[in-house]
DNA sequence: ACAGTTTCTGACCGATCGGTCAGTTAGCGT
DNA sequence: ACGCTAACTGACCGATCGGTCAGAAACTGT
């Protein structure tokens, strides 16, 4: 149970997510654990390895959310829960979900990755599948992009701060109101 | 009136906002430019003076956005003006956005990023101080970041497919509705 | 005290990085 | 045809990159 694998994972994907991959180097990393480069790549092959590593379990817990939502009946009540877990999903995987948003297309070839970039496409296919104006996928990409800046930028401080339920609720209430099926103006005409 | 410079900028901003600075190297710009990297650094004395070239003019267009946006009063009419203008800002520098938001605090002490971390952080206080809620905040941070996200997107391929001025208002409709100073429920109330 | 295993390190490797420089090529005015 | 300048290039530089390897240090059970 060596403290320093996970110490290099959490640091690892703290640099990945807010230097790039290719910004971070392994000497970088090495220091900031406080061990030398050679002992970085005793606990993790490569690169690539220590990448994987860092954000395999996202990865896992991102697919069972698809697994549950691609099972459960299209409904209002199911779309909220859907929501509601990946807001979970999010906040507590905010730096692997910025990683993949923002650096997944450049990061191919690296099987993980890979991965990631299957089940995004998948997620934007089910929203593309149930709504079918522009605007809308339009509304997704801005939700999910948007929410995966805002939980690694500067103001995420002050979010911290606040209690973990009223971040949660509020991001909840943002990306319904994004995700919405049918916009609210022609709900209420019918 | 070279060619050669130009086409530089342009390749230039295209693989660092997406394949990240760091991540982009003069030998690729070059390569792609159909040149030596010798070349490459004929034209522009240095990796970073290429990366100011390349976003410069978008800095200059977001001071003056900000500068009018100041100078408005703060009514309802003015804040969709806003708006407006800043999304034709968005989709004429999309690459320069994609690149403030995502790389611009990890590329600190280039000066023309500098600036453009100011610029954004006025940005930010200027709503902040409008609307003081958290959740008003967030609701910031996801309409920049998911308009940034999604203007770079796989998605947006599609997106040049329709006409200029669908994506236009659609865009203006979400970001008006993420960035209203009061929630809609909140305004029936009264 | 000893042996065995895990953890860690410095020295080293080839490749690539950004950048310099002397010199070649191409375009243009005269 | 000439000379001048702008555009371009290959060879080269030191630094840093990811990665290898032999061995030191630290911890373990006996």
């Amino acid at each position: 149970m060596s403290t320093s694998a996970e110490d290099l994972r959490t640091i690892a994907l703290q640099e990945f997510a807010t230097a790039g991959y290719a910004g971070t180097s392994l000497h970088r990393i090495a220091d900031l654990a406080g061990l030398s480069k050679s002992s970085v790549l005793y606990h993790y092959a490569s690169k690539d390895a220590l990448l994987e590593a860092a954000v395999a379990p996202s990865i896992e817990r991102l697919s069972e959310i698809l697994m549950t939502m691609a099972t459960r009946p299209v409904t209002k009540a199911s779309r909220k829960a859907f929501i509601a877990d990946f807001v979970d999903f999010l906040l507590e995987h905010r730096l692997e979900v910025h990683l993949f948003i923002n650096q997944g297309r450049s990061l191919v070839d690296v099987p993980v990755v890979d991965r990631a970039n299957e089940l995004v496409d998948r997620l934007a296919e089910f929203f593309a599948s149930t709504t079918m104006t522009a605007e809308h996928r339009m509304r997704f990409g801005i939700a999910l992009g948007g929410a995966a800046f805002l939980l690694v930028s500067p103001q995420s401080r002050e979010l911290e701060a606040a209690p973990y339920g009223e971040t949660r609720s509020a991001l909840i209430t943002i990306l319904s109101e994004l995700l919405a099926p049918v916009p609210v103006s022609i709900a209420l005409e019918k």
